[in-house]
DNA sequence: ATTTGACCTTCCCTTCAGGGGAAGGTTTAT
DNA sequence: ATAAACCTTCCCCTGAAGGGAAGGTCAAAT
């Protein structure tokens, strides 16, 4: 398969899928005679793996880890789950963080009467301290 | 004052502040004979504003209208107040995000054995799909 | 057989907010 | 006079993704 067709498969990006290559996140891929790219149904297994871990917020560092992790059958459970565990960790942080933002902004939308006149509460709060 | 002493005070690296400048968030500030750059507390107070908008996650496009918002005595507080919603639903999207992925990765680890063996439901959630 | 269009290649630039560090000029204190 | 601490501009890097240029290749239609 070309470039092209794996990315459609894959739902991941030409563009991408040549980077992951170059971070060594996937294997260099085969070339033809001209020097195109060609993929098994092994590689479209390893980007789709890519993709969910995208989705669940990992870092391109942290799936290098666990594609190899992943590709290597005696790995110990225990590294995967440290990986994991450390991305909760991260994800919580930001969590509270959003969470605390959130809770401020709404409080001072709900102070401000947002129509013609300058007084505002939220420039208040931004001025100050 | 220099940069160095605004930037103690402000809480906002020197480096920042001239990346603000340049950006056109603080006015220009004006020099010494020699080339630096002078403030007054003028300035401080609007790097803090700055630094407080950050703080609640506003981006810099944001924080650039904000500023300007503040700094008009005849501004209409339904400005603002619309930057601010705009800004409370991107965070809110964020956090079902966050929420989705924290509830995915917690309930794999939790099943996830953490030991010496390879099998592994985090590597096999990733694989699937 | 040629042309056209879709595909591929590499390369560089952009985003966002922030920072590192080089090379060189200025001020201040010893 | 000199050293330290400060300032200036300039370029590079981060992380994840993408835009777009310039040029090579392939396949199908003319």
């Amino acid at each position: 398969m070309n470039i092209g067709e794996v990315a459609q498969i894959s739902e991941v990006n030409s563009k991408m899928i040549r980077r992951y290559e170059e971070q060594g996140i996937i294997p260099k891929a085969g070339r033809s005679l001209s020097g195109y790219r060609q993929y098994t149904e092994n590689d479209v297994h390893i980007l789709k793996f890519v993709k969910k871990s995208r989705e669940l917020g990992f870092s391109m560092k942290d799936i290098k880890q666990l594609v190899s992790l992943w590709r290597n059958k005696n790995r110990p459970s225990s590294q995967v789950k440290k990986i994991a565990q450390k991305h909760i960790e991260e994800l919580e942080k930001k969590l509270n963080e959003i969470e605390s933002m959130l809770s401020t902004l709404n409080h001072l939308v709900k102070n401000c009467h947002g129509d013609h006149r300058p007084d505002c509460p939220i420039l208040d709060e931004l001025e100050c301290h």
